[in-house]
DNA sequence: TGTACATCAGTGAACGCGCGTTCACTGATGTAC
DNA sequence: TGTACATCAGTGAACGCGCGTTCACTGATGTAC
């Protein structure tokens, strides 16, 4: 073996298993005879299953919010001065996303599946580590929704931004599954990049909707 | 202790255990000490823990699932003959969850959580239990949802439903952190009904958006 | 150029621990005669 | 009414297992003099 492609081996075997069945389901038994490495080689490299956890989400993470504040840098030099639509916004989120660089094919699934993961999967210690790298990026990303929703209510644009948040973290975290089954029932073959280019308007529309609470028969109508 | 208020407490310790912290993430040494009840009870009532996984579900899923299976009689017949529309169909099913009779007060908010926990983490066993025990209220729902939305392609019904299932599954199952936030930073109290009402006409508007494939440099216009 | 030492990637085996499960047992209650 | 037995909910302690981590060690490469 040369001498420390290991390090990159244990870090494609942990993604692609973590990707597949969540992170305390994944032994770093299964990630080192997958990676063909001995079972030390995690600890030592890494010093811990968690430190080992955070540098999978490190590999893609980083490049990701580079491509992304550059993708906004762009978005925002364009409109000089007037704030992005939603569309715009959304587009260039989901363009930067697709346009990674991916080390394998199936590379924005697992990427998409792992982000998923991440929200879903109760492990304190690696939210609190997303929040420290990553803020950044984040945060201008719900500034600029803000500015594309000026007619929402904060608190309805902080529901509707979960509500987007959801479908697609949902969506993308079980593509290949989900994919797997259209492809059965349907005979239909489906890439990321289509499923995004559904997921846009779906979000654009739900983002926009008028809140008719115009209901059949719920007991009382909701705040607006 | 009483004669078998065990098998309760043990299913209520459970259900809001796993409703926190996930299936793998909780051991039985946590429910038992939680339920005050000896760790081999639930080997002695369940006969194993992923059969006390399944207990908990249909403890919950199978009056939910003659509820709705009544509502969806109820609003057949209120349109005689012509398909209930989208929205008729999401509230029918929004209210039978509402007005479930609950345990606690926190009563649907575990419960949701525990439907999106089921779609998520990778428990084999569970998603074929499910499907065996529930797969008639859920297909009856597709088939109204299909009724509801005849413009759509399969293809582009079978996305947005996922989309509206990852929405759903995802804000409910995190609602008690998301509403923690929602009160510290904005000061407003949210309750599940209030979500629910809110989450509605986002779902409706997504479903029913045109698919104006209008993207301002995307490489290619993917298919309509 | 040759020797001594340091550094570093990697290894094999074991560590202690918490897990789900099992088993022999208890003690209360019900049933047969 | 009294005794013998069966049933059943529950218990305490232990089982074997797989886990993440540690530790003493190897062997190759680089550096100092």
């Amino acid at each position: 073996m040369a001498q420390s492609d290991t390090v990159d081996r244990i870090l494609d075997a942990a993604e692609e298993l973590f990707a597949d069945r969540g992170f305390s389901e994944t032994s770093l038994r299964m990630i080192t005879s997958k990676a063909k490495v001995n079972l030390a080689a995690v600890n030592y490299h890494f010093g811990s299953k968690n430190a080992l956890i955070h540098a999978v989400f490190a590999r893609f993470l980083t490049p990701f919010s580079a491509t992304l504040e550059t993708a906004f840098d762009d978005l925002e030099e364009r409109c000089d001065g007037k704030p992005p639509t939603l569309n715009q916004t959304l587009w260039a989120l989901t363009e930067s996303a697709v346009r990674m660089p991916q080390r394998t094919d199936k590379g924005i699934s697992i990427f998409m599946r792992l982000l998923g993961l991440a929200y879903t999967q109760s492990q304190g210690h690696l939210r609190k580590f997303l929040e420290q790298e990553y803020s950044e990026p984040f945060s201008r990303f719900m500034r600029l929704l803000k500015e594309a929703t000026p007619q929402l209510s904060a608190v309805d644009r902080y529901w509707r931004i979960q509500f987007m948040l959801g479908a697609t973290a949902f969506t993308m975290s079980s593509s290949d599954a989900l994919r797997d089954i259209l492809e059965n029932k349907l005979g239909v073959e489906t890439s990321v990049q289509e499923i995004a280019a559904r997921l846009v308007p779906f979000l654009a529309a739900g983002m926009q909707a008028e809140d008719t609470m115009l209901v059949p028969s719920f007991e009382q109508a909701p705040v607006a």
